[in-house]
DNA sequence: GTTGCACCTG
DNA sequence: CAGGTGCAAC
């Protein structure tokens, strides 16, 4: 036994050497997923941008799609190319965005859309019926097939069509059309090409077109913009040159820059308006309409700050606007003003919007009923971007609203909440497209209480993966889906036939923004059955929270659906937690007192009021695993320092309440010191302690494995956890005595 | 294959 | 405290 323990000690150690290695592994698969992450960033877009085009294809098109490809192909263009670009720069915009990597869009196409159209170009044959079907397999008229075909489709074209397609936002500027399309053109051969960039060209003028018309309404606005500013200081820079001058510069500033290519702006993280707005207009042509919105908005905002300051300044500091005050003539006429100019700006914004929207709506499509009425999107998605917040992260989800609400309708009545909260920035929705509609089947434990249908679950959405990130603090709630596992769950069933969360899609942008807990989580469970092994990793707990249940339970009770529904039955009752809480937290630590090395049916005996499935009770050990780590570093660090103190027996060693060590352990189980550690758990402690003792002095301590025969012994000093913890109430009970 | 554990890391 | 890993026992 010592023998084989030794050795496969000896083993092991070597094992965790290889574990060291394994974590630098971690760190190489960290650092190779970073590298892959802007892969995966791409990826992501990609497969997005795939199921736009995809249902594009397969749900007939409508306006909506035609806008949004727009913003977004001008958002990325604003990212300087965005992740997109940046990986795939080298395979050239010179050869046409068009050049789609084959094996991707097949594998995307495989993902999402029919297999066909990966195998084949002739994946949509109608229009070319009277080919010879026997010749199909003759690889070369294939091809030249294929091309025929695209030429036929391009010239079929309304050159307004053209706007449609695009929504390949990877640089597809030039090549505006769909990955499908890409694909195809990437075994034209080259005379075919030139003819397809005749085409090209053609629709390129077509969009210069609307470009100008769009850049002339700009001017125009911003001729309005500019009147309305002059009246304003006209009045106002007499009263405080030095105060406004800032404001000024940057009203001036937002004119100017309205006519800016955003892209410029997007890339310095938005609030650039630092002076460098003289850049060259030639390219108005990259106006992102949803950004000219945005500074519309900003600028309506700081105008009215601009008449709020005046008030603070002769009635103090308060930032209400105290309208009943006493106002001077002068402050009435500058409240007056400010309405005026407000009302102004919002009739010239409401115009623009008008504008952009007919111009982009433009395009010769039917309007279909759709859940996605062209710029219902408020402005006030697009200040974030602006605000400074990472651009990329933004315009991907909504790239991701764009294309994930275009299919289904909107899940989370995201548009509807956000109306009337300007400039709040509402963080949360940022990541509501990350949702997508549970069905009923999918989620018929209490969860679905939560709200699936409800439409009010985002107030709390996500609070574990964005409060950290977000500052957003959830109420108390009885949690809302956890958004990343949500979006794993249900990728599914609408990725098509194929379906599946890609495995591979480790790092998404997006959950790279998302907490690590959740955002492994999903990870694991996008990883199937291999999560079968640790599947304790299922539950991010969320201890710094006030509320009980929290997201945890939501997410654990997630993990148990989805991986042992036969779990959790006999739970029915109203007084079943889902999930552990901060108190049965604290509970386990009181446990632990008593017994260090608890079995899983003494955990379900002692935490009844918990649901249980094999994530909890994988909690549950993890979290006295963990105590008692603490627990053993304790006992070996104090065993040193005896032995260091010149300590020399073990019978001067004792474990009391006042000593160091009793209350470096008690301040871990029993921070609150509201609990009476059982006299037995002195005696232990004083045991573990002088084991360590021992086998340190003993020299043990240099076999790895020396810690081992010291469990042995604790292991088999357990107590009896009194029955006051089997009640639900234990802590009061308890506590209170 | 599952479960529990220790170890390491963040 | 949780995630991840390897190992051992069942």
């Amino acid at each position: 036994m010592p023998d084989h323990d030794s050795d496969s000690l000896l083993n092991r150690q070597t094992k965790r050497r290889r574990v060291d290695i394994g974590v630098k592994r971690t760190v190489g698969s960290t650092a190779s997923s970073t590298a892959a992450a802007t892969t995966s960033k791409s990826n992501v877009l990609r497969k997005l941008l795939k199921r736009a085009n995809s249902y594009e294809d397969t749900m007939m098109p409508f306006p909506g799609t035609t806008i949004i490809s727009q913003l977004l192909k001008n958002n990325m263009a604003k990212n300087g190319g965005g992740p997109e670009r940046g990986e795939r720069g080298d395979r050239g915009l010179s050869n046409a965005s068009s050049d789609a990597p084959q094996e991707d869009a097949c594998s995307n196409s495989s993902q999402d859309s029919t297999p066909q159209e990966c195998l084949s170009p002739f994946g949509r044959p109608p229009g070319l019926a009277t080919f010879d079907i026997e010749r199909l397999n003759d690889e070369h008229l294939r091809a030249k097939r294929a091309r025929v075909e695209n030429i036929i489709r391009g010239m079929s074209h309304s050159p307004s069509v053209v706007q449609q397609a695009p929504s390949s936002p990877r640089g597809g500027e030039v090549c505006s059309s769909s990955s499908r399309e890409n694909k195809r053109k990437q075994r034209l051969p080259q005379q075919q090409q030139q003819s397809f960039t005749q085409l090209v060209c053609q629709r390129k003028e077509q969009k210069q077109e609307e470009r100008r018309q769009l850049k002339l309404q700009l001017e125009d606005m911003q001729k309005q913009l500019r009147q309305l500013q002059e009246k304003f200081f006209q009045i106002y820079d007499s009263t405080d040159d030095s105060e406004h001058n800032d404001l000024h510069n940057e009203l001036h500033n937002d004119i100017g820059n309205m006519s800016e290519d955003s892209p410029t702006r997007s890339d310095t993280g938005g609030d650039d308006r630092g002076g460098d707005d003289l850049r060259s207009d030639n390219e108005m042509s990259d106006l992102d309409p949803g950004h000219f919105l945005d500074r519309a908005r900003a600028l309506l905002q700081e105008q009215a700050l601009l008449a709020d300051r005046e008030k603070p300044r002769r009635e103090g500091l308060g930032r209400s606007k105290a309208q009943g005050g006493p106002g001077s003539s002068m402050h009435a006429e500058g409240k007056q003003l400010a309405e005026t100019l407000k009302q102004e700006l919002n009739s010239a914004m409401t115009q623009v919007v008008d504008t952009v929207v007919k111009v982009f709506a433009k395009p010769p499509r039917p309007t279909p009923q759709q859940a996605f009425p062209p710029l219902s999107i408020p402005p006030e998605r697009f200040p974030t971007v602006v605000n400074g917040d990472n651009p990329n992260f933004h315009t991907a989800n909504q790239r991701l609203q764009c294309f994930g609400d275009v299919i289904i309708p909107n899940p989370l009545d995201s548009f509807a909440s956000m109306p009337g909260m300007p400039g709040s920035t509402n963080d949360q929705t940022e990541a509501l497209p990350l949702v997508v509609r549970k069905t009923p089947s999918e989620h018929h434990h209490q969860s679905s209480a939560v709200g699936a249908h409800g439409g009010h679950h985002h107030p709390a959405l996500h609070p574990s993966s964005l409060s950290a990130s977000m500052g957003f603090s959830p109420p108390s709630f009885r949690h809302p889906f956890p958004l990343p596992l949500m979006s794993y769950a249900f990728q599914s069933p609408l990725g098509g036939p194929t379906g599946g969360y890609p495995g591979k899609d480790r790092s998404s942008p997006d959950s790279m923004d998302l907490s690590r807990e959740t955002t492994s989580l999903r990870t694991k469970m996008a990883s199937g059955h291999h999560l079968g092994h640790h599947h304790r990793s299922c539950s991010p707990a969320h201890p710094g929270s006030t509320a009980e249940g929290l997201s945890l339970s939501l997410i654990k009770s997630e993990c148990g659906d989805l991986q042992d529904m036969a779990d959790i039955s006999p739970y029915s009752g109203s007084n079943i937690q889902e999930g552990l809480s901060p108190n049965h937290l604290k509970k386990a630590k009181l446990m632990f007192f008593y017994t260090r090395y608890p079995s899983s049916n003494m955990l379900k005996m002692f935490f009844s009021d918990v649901k249980f499935n094999r994530c909890i009770t994988s909690q549950l050990i993890k979290w006295f695993s963990n105590f008692r780590e603490f627990y053993y570093i304790q006992m070996e660090k104090f065993a040193r320092q005896s032995i260091n103190d010149g300590v020399t027996g073990t019978e001067e060693l004792s474990v009391s309440r006042d000593c160091e060590l009793f209350r470096a352990l008690n301040m871990h189980y029993n921070k609150a010191n509201d609990f009476e550690v059982p006299d037995r758990f002195l005696e232990v402690a004083e045991i573990t302690l002088r084991e360590f003792f021992n086998a340190i002095v003993a020299g043990k301590d240099v076999d790895p494995s020396w810690k081992k025969a010291i469990y042995k012994v604790i292991c088999k000093l357990d107590s009896e956890v009194p029955e006051v913890f089997k009640s639900p109430n234990c802590l009061q009970e308890l506590l209170h005595e």
